[in-house]
DNA sequence: ATGAAAGCGCTAACAA
DNA sequence: TTGTTAGCGCTTTCAT
């Protein structure tokens, strides 16, 4: 394969060296090309790495102190389309600036979550992205101030995506969308529909993202001049089975209500099929509404009325704020805007039902 | 936060040792834990690391031999769904044995795909998974030719997901699906069906998984005695756009057909609106297959009838084969089983237009 | 312009 | 049991 006595491992930086007749602080010169080399012996190096098919040793350069930039983005689950989506966002971006881009799944697992922290701080990242809304509690604090003063002291940075930070002089800086105010948007949607039962399908106390969007859709009830009691939570969590499950149950013991805002797009997946397998029509009979527009959404039976949370541009932003300004933006608080996307699953209340 | 004095920059094995008052020999020996290393000491050196928050500099500990295993996915995007299980699968089969895994993605550009591996190679891969079908042609095979070569001589190994081998004679192992068995099941099972003109929606000539499957369509229509005229195959490509796109058009160029099989399940996405903005129904008026299975086609309209093409278990097989019983499986090709997922989007060919 | 040599952080001989 | 030393592959002074 034109390469003449291949030595089993690797190629090192001396046999190009030797090929090309010079020194391997020559041949490495060379190879970098920031340093002046004669174009003849330069071209004599260049040759001899490509018959040699060298490629330099990344640890070994990363120990000297050159190494290539790394980000790592942690998310529950690759396969979750949402998170799929900013995990695209950060890879692309780091692509863009030369990064390396590494994204580990914890499956929601502390555990794990700690474990990949810990890797990617032996690994050298220099940014650490954490993807997902989590149980805010005492342990939540305490490991992530530790994740953020490690990864500081070590010059890296963390960013915290779509969940809070854990104190106020946390060197980390967290992006994410406004949850409140799509809630409320979209619930000030059903409520212009005529909607004013609305159930919110997918609670999950605690979580952060959740207990936002809950309380965008409580403060959209009390904007329309409704009693606190209006609202009817269902924690079923997330999840396209969550979402069957708990609609399959919500229907055989109620009728009271018109419309659910699903807590994401997998629940009101999960609740479109279990209002249809109980013979219900969406939207004749009940509307629904999800969130986060993940790529699928309108073709879903019928196509969802949905709140656009830009996945892939939390990603981008996520790594371009991390990267821009860094001094400055460490404990700042970006809010990236979302919209209604307006299709087929929201209608007027059945008439005579309007309660 | 507990610790003394942070000096900025990472903590080293020197400053642990230091402070437990031992070598930096014995301190990485009481830190790895497979020395003798008395329990009094060792304690005194855990300590200390706890203290400091020391973790290991990975890039020097890869220098010197026992760095981390990794391995890498190659993927076109992380956003398809198929990719991304795929890629699950890896992860988690790379996580279960204490591999970290990367995962790149590479837009569909071989420029990239090769900076990627080149990439993987700098930074000690041991292991490289190239997922998804190709058109195969010279430049392609030289491509893979070079990766398998080079990587087979550092001690890495690679494996190629759904896409052929450069050669006979190339160190590098293929699993994948059978494709062409699994397109001429769903064929077959649309013919049983009673259609006799079944449209091919998405063929992309030169590419070897849709070149099988549409070897499978046209093998099944053979097996029921059609003529070779009665196939019928769109190349437009895959995704979920393509399929839509092709689908509006052939709607308004021909009636000639009851059924479509669409290339994979996101043109069956696109296909079946496509077909209910042309004011058509499925199954009533035209039925739809697609393939893969992916996890939400069960939530179109209608449920999709599909091929399963277990995607999590092709990565982790990957992984496990490739590891397993390493110098025998070099050159082997290994082919997973499929099976057809039986949905709404299937019915009877309209009364009179059997054709 | 180029080579010799030091050293990045770590582990593994080799001594003691 | 523990410390000293060498060396992994590379870049970078410092001389020449």
């Amino acid at each position: 394969m034109g390469n003449d006595m291949v030595s089993k491992g690797r190629v090192t930086i001396r046999e190009v060296a030797e090929r090309a007749g010079v020194s391997t602080a020559t041949a490495s010169r060379a190879l970098s090309g920031n340093h002046p080399v004669p174009p003849a012996t330069r071209a004599r190096v260049l040759r001899a790495a490509r018959d040699l098919d060298y490629v330099a040793n990344a640890h070994a350069r990363a120990l000297v102190g050159g190494g290539r930039k790394m980000a790592a983005v942690v998310v529950r689950q690759v396969t979750s389309p949402f998170y799929a989506q900013v995990a695209e966002g950060v890879e692309a971006e780091a692509a863009d600036r030369g990064w390396l881009c590494v994204v580990g799944a914890t499956g929601g697992d502390a555990q794990r979550e700690m474990e990949f922290v810990r890797l990617m701080r032996e690994e050298g990242a220099r940014l650490v992205i954490l993807v997902g809304g989590v149980v805010e509690d005492e342990a939540y604090r305490e490991r992530v101030a530790h994740y953020a003063h490690a990864l500081d002291s070590s010059g890296a940075r963390l960013v915290l995506c779509g969940r809070p930070a854990p104190g106020p002089e946390i060197p980390a800086l967290v992006v994410e969308f406004d949850n409140e105010a799509g809630a409320r948007a979209v619930t000030a949607h059903l409520l212009s529909a005529g909607h004013r039962r609305i159930v919110f399908l997918g609670g999950l106390p605690g979580n952060t993202a959740l207990d936002a969007r809950v309380a965008g859709y409580r403060a959209a009830l009390a904007d329309h001049g409704l009693p606190p009691e209006a609202a009817h939570v269902v924690d079923c969590g997330l999840g396209r089975a969550a979402g069957h499950r708990a609609m399959t149950e919500l229907l055989k013991k109620t009728d009271e209500f018109t419309a659910v805002f699903a807590g994401d797009d997998m629940v009101a997946a999960g609740a479109l099929r279990a209002i249809a397998d109980a013979g219900r029509r969406v939207p004749d009979d009940i509307s629904v509404v999800g969130y986060n527009d993940i790529p699928l959404a309108e073709d879903f039976n019928p196509p969802l009325t949905t709140v656009r949370t830009p996945a892939e541009e939390l990603g981008r932003a996520a790594v371009r704020i991390a990267l821009r300004d860094p001094e400055h933006a460490a404990g700042a608080h970006h809010l990236l805007g979302t919209h209604i996307v307006v299709r087929e699953s929201v209608g007027a209340p059945p008439p005579g039902r309007v309660l």
